[in-house]
DNA sequence: TGAAATGTTGGGGCG
DNA sequence: ACGCCCCAACATTTC
């Protein structure tokens, strides 16, 4: 092996060229690169399907346009196993070794791991980096060097630390694209059904359009965003959780970017304690790997669930009966996306008016959001059960009317994502069985026709929900 | 990053 | 003028 010969950067979940950890790196050895894309179909919990599958073209496709334009460079694209598919590709083009950032889901781990082992076994270099965290998840740790289970102590701690200077878009390199490489197009086609059509006008894929939406979200909504983030009706949060889960942008380039501006101070730390939620679920999940199907809280390993397929199938299509969380649960199915505020409340639905166990929402969430990512789905659906670390505590059960008529006053998001009730006065847009037939039909609404009967009353169902509280708890003290 | 039930207070109507 | 009741409005507790 030469000192001259390849090293290849494999990317995962950090598609820029801007902070770029392993990019950078590789970069400045001034060796010929050979830019690697897997596309991991080995058999694996978790694959990305769906909404994000769609998200992961669209952002390959513009990195490799990006990489084109800037370096004249382009991916390397591979479909199949990681372990098999590098040792064939290292053995062709006798590269000296390979880098990446890294993931941190537990299979992800695990496969890099192995990986990692026989690459230095064959004398090779594999070097890894962080480009997906602000702090590795061992690197925040309490006081008696244990995670932390709590969020706001490693809020606190976080905001302590120092974080690493922003890395410079790497310098020309000879790029190196190995002939038998599949084209992203052939490798994730589109879906068959023309769903995606939607998002294509919803969202801009790639290190443009996350660059773009940050700049936005600081130029006009940071102001305010501690309560106007509440407002489903209002474009008010960053909308940057899909592009930071393939790594568009990186939580540092985030950080950075929100702490150079001084005025609205409170509302700032309100979106980076945002971005530490992420990171909080990464530690989470990063110290408990069992965090995506088992509840944190292991007395809940005993609660009654009541699993019903209708009652799951309603929810998935927004046919509940309650405007604010049909609202929500199509505005997902339509755009791969819903406003933080709706996600809370339909979860809660889920979970305590339905009794649906967590992890069926959980698995719903992960083929529908653009944005699925592991540690959050997993860390959210946890806290919203009262299951997780620093959960929500059970009893805290959403009014999905109260919910509507709080944060959606007007009744803008509940007319645009349930067409049916546009006509209904505001009085009774969120709780439209309230209304008397003479409204019902002045809005040429048809209760069991035009729009469902509320699937469960919310005053029996809120006592239902602590009963089944009630049951584990009473387990719980007895052990 | 709830909501409902329960408790307290004080203004005003009224005998 | 006074006591009594009603009931918002707000505070506290409970789930």
């Amino acid at each position: 092996m030469s000192h001259n010969a390849p090293i290849v950067v494999w990317f995962r979940q950090n598609l820029r060229m801007h902070d770029n950890p392993s990019f950078h790196a590789a970069s400045l050895l001034k060796v010929p690169l050979i830019l690697l894309y897997i596309d991991d179909d080995s058999p694996q919990p978790w694959r990305h399907t769906g909404a994000s599958r769609w998200w992961l073209r669209m952002s390959l496709l513009d990195f490799n346009a990006q990489l084109l334009s800037k370096y004249d460079a382009q991916l390397h694209i591979a479909q199949g196993e990681p372990l098999k598919i590098i040792k064939a590709l290292i053995a062709k083009t006798h590269a000296q070794g390979i880098y990446w950032d890294r993931c941190y889901e537990p299979y992800a781990i695990a496969r890099d791991t192995q990986i990692k082992a026989e690459i230095t076994a064959m004398g090779l270099e594999a070097k890894s980096f962080n480009g997906a965290l602000l702090k590795e998840p061992w690197e925040t740790l309490n006081k008696s060097q244990q995670p932390f289970k709590v969020f706001t102590p490693f809020w606190r701690n976080l905001q302590k630390m120092i974080m690493r200077d922003i890395l410079p878009l790497p310098k020309a390199f000879k790029g190196q694209t190995p002939k038998n490489s599949l084209t992203i197009e052939e490798c994730i086609p589109l879906p068959s059904n023309p769903w995606y059509k939607t998002m294509e006008q919803t969202w801009t894929p790639g290190e443009k359009g996350a660059k773009n939406n940050l700049a936005r979200f600081l130029k006009n909504t940071l102001k305010d965003y501690k309560v106007l983030r509440n407002r489903p009706d209002f474009v008010h949060t960053s909308r940057l959780s899909p592009h930071l889960h393939l790594g568009e942008i990186s939580p540092v380039q985030i950080w950075h970017a929100a702490m150079s501006i001084d005025e609205h101070r409170n509302d700032r730390d309100c979106f980076l304690s945002e971005l530490a939620w992420r990171e909080f679920s990464y530690h989470l999940l990063y110290h408990f790997p069992f965090l995506p199907s088992a509840p944190f809280k292991p007395a809940f390993g005993a609660f009654p669930w009541k699993k019903n397929k209708k009652h799951l199938t309603h929810w998935q299509q927004g046919q509940t009966g309650y405007p604010i969380v049909d609202a929500g649960m199509r505005e997902l199915w339509h755009t791969g996306w819903m406003h933080n505020r709706i996600r809370m409340v339909v979860a809660s639905f889920l979970i305590k008016h339905l009794l649906q166990p967590w992890q069926d929402g959980e698995a719903w969430f992960w083929d529908t959001l653009v944005d699925a990512d592991l540690a959050s789905n997993a860390a959210s659906w946890q806290w919203v059960a009262g299951c997780g670390a620093d959960a929500a505590p059970y009893f805290r059960i959403f009014n999905p009317v109260l919910q509507g008529e709080k944060f959606d006053p007007n009744g803008d998001y509940v007319r645009k994502w349930v067409p049916e009730l546009a006509k209904l006065p505001n009085k009774y847009l969120h709780a439209p069985w309230e209304a008397s037939i003479e409204v019902l039909s002045a809005a040429e609404v048809r209760l069991g026709k035009t729009y469902p009967h509320p699937q469960v009353v919310h005053a029996k169902a809120r006592e239902g929900a602590l009963a089944a509280y009630q049951e584990i708890r009473t387990k719980t003290n007895e052990e």
